[in-house]
DNA sequence: TCAATATATACGACTAATCGTATAAATCCT
DNA sequence: AGGATTTATACGATTAGTCGTATATATTGA
């Protein structure tokens, strides 16, 4: 999943909360932070630091991947 | 790549923008930041802001990705 | 419906990130 | 070696993220 803002992250963040029965509460103490950051991150307000981004998505067994950007969907070299 | 810190985000920053023959200078005009903040952040220094880090990706053409946890080397479960 | 639980919002305090600017230190090139 | 360019460091100012705590609002379940 590419992420491109600080909401597209917050719904990747609740979307593996979710699917891992999990709630915000028990997620920020796995990742020993308040239960009202999961809830500002999740619905996109402001911009986490890195650190915190990390240990959620750690606390959610998730990874961040850097990868070249994708090109555009069809190609027009190829006609 | 997978990012687990700082350090190793502020490797790939160089390491895409060395590859693209580009200097801390012109990256930061392109990511509209300063030059002693692509220094600081290629160096480790710190943790930054996940807008400041688009920023910079954008202008390296690349991408943050999210994805799963990789499992062990070899799974015990398989023996 | 009502209580319990979960999530969102508030607010002041504190910390950390970023800025502008300048310069020191390192690297490159001839 | 020496000048030019590039990168690292400095420092005070400003902005923004996070905290602790508390509470309001929403959602769930019996």
């Amino acid at each position: 999943m590419i992420i491109r803002n600080s909401k597209e992250l917050g719904a990747v963040i609740r979307k593996a909360r979710l699917s891992k029965k999990l709630r915000q509460t028990e997620l920020a103490r796995k990742a020993s932070m308040r239960q009202a950051l999961i809830s500002d991150l999740e619905n996109g307000t402001g911009s986490a630091t890195l650190d915190t981004i990390l240990k959620i998505l750690a606390a959610l067994d998730l990874d961040i991947s850097i990868v070249p950007r994708k090109k555009a969907e069809f190609d027009p070299t190829e006609y």
